[in-house]
DNA sequence: GGCGGCATGTAAACAGTTACATGATTCC
DNA sequence: GGAATCATGTAACTGTTTACATGCCGCC
């Protein structure tokens, strides 16, 4: 999957490891997250399976830069993986959902504690998602065509907005739940 | 991760590796779900660990049934676990959101096919939540004390419910969204 | 002088997925 | 007779995470 997001972005125009990181962290990092490590491992493996090619720029002198760029090959696998439909819901990971189904044997105090701090990052996320302007970018604003982009981009923040007023709804329901227990 | 649903589950009663995977199926999927192969594999791989021991039950004659129970290290691993709150948010993956994301190069009906077709899957799925009845059982019902456990799994079940509504909603918007592009 | 951020990467471990494999029983 | 489900597992691969590693620059 990671793969199909730098071949995204690259599409946009050439860039770095660390430029990827960036944008990812900007913008599909709500619905896909990755480390750095992962993104140069992965990058380089596309390499070597013809997706980009990199060249190295030393005209900063003091730090080597490797900028990759998408290859035709590239560009013809991105849009084949575009062009085949889901067909099956993403399987969805909540590990506090875990915790919380086996939470049975747990002290009253300690599971709402744990849930009071997970609304704090909810809130967190949400006001953080509230700051963000799809019309002015995903972080590097000028290297991206906005017109259609920009409404698909809306969208998926959308949803990350709806999520988390949902999930915190659900987690004022179930710590007053719990707290009448 | 699944290493600690697996010990949950066997705090219960001693099962096989089959017996599990019906109980995730049947319960915690809906949040982190599992293939047999690895719920195999993790058993085998805790064993090595010590979290649990198996033995042979012959009974059958024609079928060899490796029952798994949890030790002390086991159980006390698992208590462990429980007592370290989660201090960020699990982290979200959605492979439908980074198609979504980069589908501004898309024929609109390409995009709308999918998300129409998300949404059915959704739609089921909702009707599958709601068949469930924590209070009848998770798939095995006697296996499991039902008075505080019950209250965890309703819980659970309740943001299941609550997340496929506000996805049904979303997909409703963005394809009237799509529509009128 | 120390800290944080920029910028780059590698290595090892762990987790998860897909494919292969087998054989019995039950339902149509 | 064939398909589906029960029931068990292994192997190979892919993907993800954590830890290790380095060195510069700018700020306080």
């Amino acid at each position: 999957m990671l793969k199909y997001i730098l071949l995204g972005f690259l599409n946009y125009q050439p860039m770095t490891g660390y430029d990827l990181k960036r944008l990812v962290d900007g913008s599909t990092a709500h619905f896909w997250h990755a480390y750095h490590s992962q993104i140069y491992t992965t990058l380089r493996k596309m390499e070597q399976d013809g997706l980009v090619t990199s060249i190295i720029d030393n005209s900063d002198e003091r730090l080597e830069r490797r900028i990759y760029d998408v290859t035709e090959l590239g560009k013809s696998k991105f849009k084949q993986w575009l062009g085949k439909s889901l067909t099956e819901l993403p399987p969805s990971k909540d590990s506090l959902l875990v915790r919380l189904f086996f939470s049975g044997s747990r002290d009253r105090s300690s599971v709402l504690d744990e849930l009071r701090f997970q609304r704090q990052l909810r809130q967190q996320q949400l006001e953080l998602y509230r700051q963000i302007k799809p019309e002015k970018s995903p972080a590097e604003s000028d290297l991206i065509d906005f017109d259609r982009e920009a409404k698909f981009w809306r969208m998926t923040l959308d949803l990350g907005l709806a999520y988390e007023q949902m999930y915190l709804k659900w987690l004022d329901e179930t710590i007053a739940k719990i707290e009448s227990f």
